[in-house]
DNA sequence: CGGTGAATATAGCCATGGCTATAATGGGGT
DNA sequence: ACCCCATTATAGCCATGGCTATATTCACCG
């Protein structure tokens, strides 16, 4: 059927591949989307933390562009997860493991928003693509933008 | 020293943002998690109807690792959308906005695989994480990876 | 010490995008 | 011509992540 003549190499026009290969990708795509949400929470919480002390719910909803009920359904979701932890009507604190995905986070995002001011990408396109683009970049993909940065640094300013 | 800028990112305390820019952020993170289904979809079925001739709901489901049912309600809401035509118990065809869309969609992703490959990234990992990244890449950015993918073949083959 | 306003908690709604189970249908083989 | 079965349609469930409206609680000030 179609299915045997897609998965024939020879006979492949490039840009079909097969039907599992395809699968992997999308589940990664998906479970890269399902992750989005949880790091961008814990990562701006990690911010407001570092900037201003605390961070208030009204401040994360202030700044994540959502209601506060949403905020606060959201981190219980994160405490259930063992991300935060809240004292009723006090801001909410990072657990360990929180400071650590906030910290894998923003390091993530920050290499590829450097990497795509490296480009020539205008700074705040680079802002908001490097948002969307930070949960879904492999280590590898990561490691490789980072080596980039290196040459286009050592390159520009020896 | 650029090693020391990639490498410990989190020890420089990022400025923070206004927090209207912010909004903007994430504003247009999540609008790209909502289009990503779409374009994943029509990219899908124009690689099927151009491989094969015909999109069926089975081979659709099976290439995106999701149920056939999954597949039949997305196929209404793209419908509604206008970027597909049914007819029941046959495959979809793809509607000239449809077809639009899943030329830009192929098109992007082609830039993104390919300049991740061009940094060294396997092609594995290239395919993956091309899938999650191609949705949040702006045209500007787009721009700037056509342009550095050009470069890079006259650096490697002039 | 009490009242008031801001912050938080809670309740309940909606759309999206998954799933399973099952019914309806159409095409191909005998 | 007919029946089988692969395919498609439909029904109904769940989790996620938004929202509004409203109740609670805290903190501060008079």
């Amino acid at each position: 059927m179609a299915d045997r003549i897609a998965a024939l190499p020879s006979l492949m026009p490039p840009g079909l591949v097969g039907p599992d290969v395809h699968v992997a990708r999308f589940r990664q795509a998906r479970a890269g989307r399902r992750s989005a949400v949880v790091e961008d929470y814990v990562e701006l919480i990690a911010d407001l933390l570092d900037h201003s002390g605390a961070a208030r719910q009204v401040d994360i909803a202030a700044r994540l562009g959502v209601a506060q009920p949403t905020v606060a359904k959201m981190l219980k979701r994160l405490h259930v997860d063992a991300l935060v932890v809240q004292t009723p009507y006090r801001g909410v604190a990072l657990t360990e493991a929180g400071r650590c995905l906030a910290a894998r986070s923003r390091a993530r995002h920050r290499i590829v928003e450097d990497f795509l001011l490296s480009l020539g990408v205008s700074a705040e396109t680079a802002r908001c693509d490097a948002e969307g683009i930070e949960h879904h970049v492999s280590q590898e993909t990561l490691d490789a933008l980072a080596r980039a940065l290196c040459r286009h640094h050592d390159g520009a300013a020896p």
